[in-house]
DNA sequence: AGTTAACCGAGACGGTACGTCGTGTCTTAGT
DNA sequence: ACTAAGACACGACGTACCGTCTCGGTTAACT
């Protein structure tokens, strides 16, 4: 979206409209697949024009991005690997959530700058405040990511759903690995599309 | 897809057509979403007229379905736990079969039909062949199965790609997971819808 | 529109689709300009979808020109000038018949290719049966025909309708032009455009 | 358009302004069908924003009329039927012109407003200028102004112009009609919408 | 050898959504 | 009050795709 700087001409943009919008998305993706879902209904739903979102955002994809920002919100200030899995698996857990974030790994499989999106503003910050907090190698805390989000993603299209259990189970294996005592031989951790 | 159950009058199938069809369906979906290509493009390229298609599987969805068994192939009889890993790696790794995977496993999440056809036609035979082979708790291997298939496809959807680095990451951590010595405390596996 | 040269392949279109659109198209124009009518309500009318329409004329413009087409019927073997005049006028006074007439040509005031098709398929027929059955001048009797159409819409435009006084003026002028008697200079008709 | 009825409180308007816009308009229309021709295109090309067109003009159509009356100018003080028709020619004669000409009458079809403002703004000033200086009925006038103006307009709608001997050809029938010799049958000229 | 029933290619069709464009209204800041 | 700029609701356009259908024509097995 645009940064604000200053009062720029014209009517300015009403402040609550992009929200009810990545709202509306947000609760119709909880119920259908986002391949099911028009942006008129999104529209409506909203009490707004199609061509009100198509002016704030390029296309679907891009309101899907937004849409996932909007569901995730700010990042925690983690305090322990457990924790911090925890704050990560409650997203996932979240159906709209976890729609709109299988919907968008799904697409970044061809598209190269919806993937580099994804890291930068979804992994590479998480990761960041992981590390920050452990004392830990960085391909350690990648792998951590994508072995948490991964596997519970994975596991919810297996079942449906993501239990408890599921968290516990992966927040076991994250925490080994994150530990001190992990002895991965050190390999390049993945970083370039 | 039909069972074939003895001869039926009529014209038979021509033999090779659900291949070269199975077969264009992977090559297009190696460069593009299965969402972005449509079936008139598979059938042109497969030389079929799309009602051919239509009249082996009901819908884009299962076309996918058997798209993906096609280019996973059988079952190998797997002799350890690296094998066995490498074998799932292996499939991962190859850009059409991962594409079809992560378009099944993200319809998925909306489909309860397609759930529970990935894991009796793809999970549960490979774990049961995996604790076959090593005498550990059937648990124990599906997690391994999910955290292997997810954390790979999650790492190519954040890179665009999978590494050998990435493989042996994966591996090393399943490998711990299925060690007898293996201490997670039992919890119920992930099974029910 | 399409010659039918023997069976082609595929399904065949349904015969009566056209008309039926046709149709829809002439009733609605009777009662609102064509810039107002949208070729959902034409097709909803017709009972067919919108992609039937487009699949049959390229443009809402040619729709319209086939609306005309439609609504005109087929040129009647004149007997004199009055009947032929009365031919004319009898169609231009029918409402919807007269306002796709008006909107095509208002349209083809900057479509030389529209011009082109209402010269060929409407003016030229008309011309020549006329000149066949009176032996007159080409320029003479095109002179006629414009005068005739042009000043029936125009008289239109200005009062809403044409009355019976209206088309016996406009008779009596053109069959004036007709006559043998008729001294107009040898001036080029129009033709090119 | 507002009547100005002495000054009123704020800010003037701008004296040229409307002229721009009026000019842009024509200029426009000359150009391109003016269902094709936007409000935002307008006031850019008279340097000029949306919202000061509207405050000047209700709509597009409103517009258009006050286009069509800036190209006319005023009307001249006749000295013969020739002279008029010549008059009345060289307007219709200028692209921009004929094509609001053109539309407007072709709007006028579905507007009985726009009709009775076609007439008194525009027919019968000039069939009354016309009258006067002929002694001749007024039916034949609105005949003959009728004629001149939907002829000329309906050959330009089948050629694409107006020849010079397109003219003369109307002007010839035109002044038949206004000589005193013309024996029409004394009938009801058309004047209720 | 002829019949039969399914196969196949081709394309029409209904329906739904996409993304764009245009009109007319509105809401700001600035003159 | 006027102007520039642009957001907004609404509605239509023309396109693309899905899944169904209806043709003509083909091909094997069964009578």
């Amino acid at each position: 979206m645009r940064d604000q700087e200053g009062p720029r001409p014209g009517r300015p943009r009403q402040a609550d409209v992009s929200g009810r919008i990545l709202t509306a998305a947000r609760e119709l993706i909880a119920a259908r697949s986002w391949e099911r879902i028009s942006l008129d209904e999104v529209a409506t739903r909203a009490g707004v024009a199609k061509t009100t979102l198509y002016r704030r955002w390029r296309s679907k994809d891009e309101l899907a991005v937004a849409t996932l920002e909007h569901a995730l919100g700010p990042l925690p200030a983690a305090t322990s690997v457990r924790a911090a899995v925890g704050w990560l698996a409650e997203r996932v857990r979240d159906p709209g959530t976890r729609h709109v974030l299988v919907t968008l790994t799904s697409l970044s499989a061809r598209d190269p700058d919806l993937r580099t999106m994804l890291r930068s503003r979804l992994r590479d910050p998480y990761v960041a405040s992981l590390r920050d907090e452990q004392a830990t190698r960085e391909a350690s805390a990648t792998l951590a990511f994508d072995l948490v989000v991964g596997t519970l993603l994975h596991r919810a299209a297996m079942t449906g759903g993501i239990t408890d259990g599921d968290v516990a189970d992966v927040s076991d294996v994250a925490e080994q690995l994150m530990s001190p005592a992990a002895d991965l031989p050190s390999r390049d951790a993945a970083g370039a599309p």
